[in-house]
DNA sequence: CTGAATACCGAGTGATTTAGTAGGTAATTA
DNA sequence: TAATTACCTACTAAATCACTCGGTATTCAG
């Protein structure tokens, strides 16, 4: 699992495509303008996505991108390991001469920490982003409940 | 935040540390042979946990590294913090001249997932990984449980 | 049919990061 | 005194980041 600026540009950039995207597609200038990324690296970068299916691209005047599907089918590990190819860590993958164990078992540990992080990316979906956030008032003190329910709904 | 190799790399470091260091420091040499990472490398994300008082070197004969504080008192968004510079990355920061009230929307959104991801890792201690998995028997199903209790409590 | 808008595609690029080498100095112990 | 270790600076090849440029393909409006 890896998270960069580049997996923050695609998550901004399929926010941006679930608010406003309720009504006919957006196109990638409208994105560029609204979020400040260059319109070529929003190609790139949703190659990655339509690649993944969770985009889907409608050429022509009048046409942009879609969500490949619901909101709330999409997860940020969804959009994250589409742009940032997931990276094998443990150097001592399946045939492992591990050096007394120890190496192992530190390898076990992060491997297990990593699945865990993965897990929590994989249990918030866009939908619960945009959903609690656009019900919240503006002044509201606890931005951060949005994710607590849909991790033990899901959990 | 911001999740990368070089954050793995220390996390994997100072998990070695935690198990191997209970009698007697730990030397960059040591680790370096079991992680299969370069001392050199090692040196330069160690300079940077020293600097948070993540650990603390002993020079000499018998010298090394020891945890800056208990296991229980790290965190895993402490270990990343230090060596990877957390990046801010909503462009409006302060002044914002966003147009329309949708770049603010998404920049808002990303900033609570990202500060619910931040909770996530801050939650999680080098003693709760090791700890739970000592203990755990080869063969046993569930690693995941590791950080599900630590959280509840924490939370 | 023509032209514009849009997605789609590939090559190239400076800046930064990654992971490492090299070559030291400072402190401590045997 | 010599070995061991942390500590420090500079350098580097490779990869990645974020972007530019110059296209092609498809579709809609006139």
């Amino acid at each position: 699992m890896r998270l960069s600026t580049k997996g923050r540009y695609a998550v901004t950039a399929m926010l941006d495509l679930a608010i406003n995207g309720k009504n006919g597609p957006v196109t990638l200038a409208e994105i560029s303008e609204n979020q400040g990324i260059s319109l070529s690296y929003l190609e790139q970068l949703f190659a990655a996505l339509r690649g993944k299916d969770l985009v889907r691209g409608v050429r022509g005047p009048g046409g942009g991108y879609y969500l490949g599907k619901s909101a709330d089918e999409i997860s940020i590990a969804n959009i994250i390991c589409a742009v940032d190819e997931w990276v094998e860590f443990t150097r001592c993958g399946g045939r492992q001469n591990c050096s007394g164990g120890a190496r192992c078992l530190t390898h076990t540990l992060w491997d297990d920490l990593s699945t865990e992080i993965f897990n929590f990316l994989a249990n918030i979906t866009l939908g619960d982003l945009v959903k609690r956030n656009l019900g919240k008032k503006s002044g509201e003190e606890n931005p951060l409940s949005i994710v607590a329910n849909s991790r033990s709904e899901a959990a």
